[in-house]
DNA sequence: CCTGAATATTTCATGCTGTCAAGTAACGGG
DNA sequence: CCCGTTACTTGACAGCATGAAATATTCAGG
């Protein structure tokens, strides 16, 4: 297993991948600032853009304890951009959902991000199928 | 020029393109945090492992402002992994360099990051030159 | 040589993210 | 009905990040 885990061809595509993690964060926390929002409400905000969740969902999804969600939650909510709800089925449980605004919004950050991350139109459609194959293979072995 | 950007197939790529920042950026956390060192620590002592640099280089290589190096080199000082040195050649200057078990620390932190990134293991040679020179493509379009 | 603009670093104030521990409210099985 | 569990919030604290102001040093021009 650990056989190919020193020779050049994989130190320089980590390295390769390395820069692409470092240039997609930036990118990601420039779009999000455009829109005044930090990079950890911009992921809160689309994630409840895709369905509203309860905040332990957003921990979850998010990899992080829920009593960081309240703030985060808090300060979008102070703009008007998402709103906390009853969940009908269980009084413990308030559920996130963006507002109008919320989604316009969220609407807009993707298309600065799609935008963003735009370099993949230097490669060809036939090259881009083979790369999201060998992506795939790549994170399909990962356990998780 | 926005031709390609809203095919599913891109959307696709660029889905599993954030999949791996997502992955990669977790496992270097959690890496550095086996060193109890958080991120941005364990970022600033692997810089300063291939050369030492002025306050202000590591501002530019960390794209933030140098009153935020000033207290992440503090703390790596405090543990004694970094030290500053005065530069020779301008007394305005002050060079943080690792310290013999900073050296050691980030040797062993780069080893551990090596072993997260196993996933490319997975592929074959051919298929890891065929990744390489597709993300080459991808980034070497970018201005930067 | 002296002055003034520019540069390198630090300090301070502030805000956001993140953790952990403790507290409150509600659910649900026995 | 009670008790353990679960969901959320609060408060204390540390780290990261920015911006403005203070200090020390360099360097160019007169």
């Amino acid at each position: 297993m650990a056989t190919s885990r020193r020779d050049p061809l994989t130190l320089e595509v980590v390295e390769l991948i390395g820069t692409i993690v470092a240039r997609y964060y930036e990118e990601y926390e420039q779009a999000a600032a455009r829109h005044a929002l930090t990079g950890a409400q911009a992921r809160v905000l689309g994630l409840l853009s895709l369905e509203p969740l309860p905040m332990r969902g957003i921990a979850r999804k998010l990899k992080c304890e829920p009593s960081n969600v309240t703030g985060i939650v808090d300060r979008l909510e102070a703009r008007g951009l998402v709103e906390r709800r009853p969940d009908p089925a269980d009084r413990r449980v308030k559920l996130a959902a963006p507002t109008e605004e919320g989604r316009a919004t969220a609407t807009r950050l993707r298309d600065s991000l799609d935008f963003a991350r735009e370099p993949l139109a230097a490669l060809s459609e036939e090259e881009r199928e083979t790369l999201r194959d060998l992506l795939k293979r790549m994170l399909g072995e990962s356990p998780l």
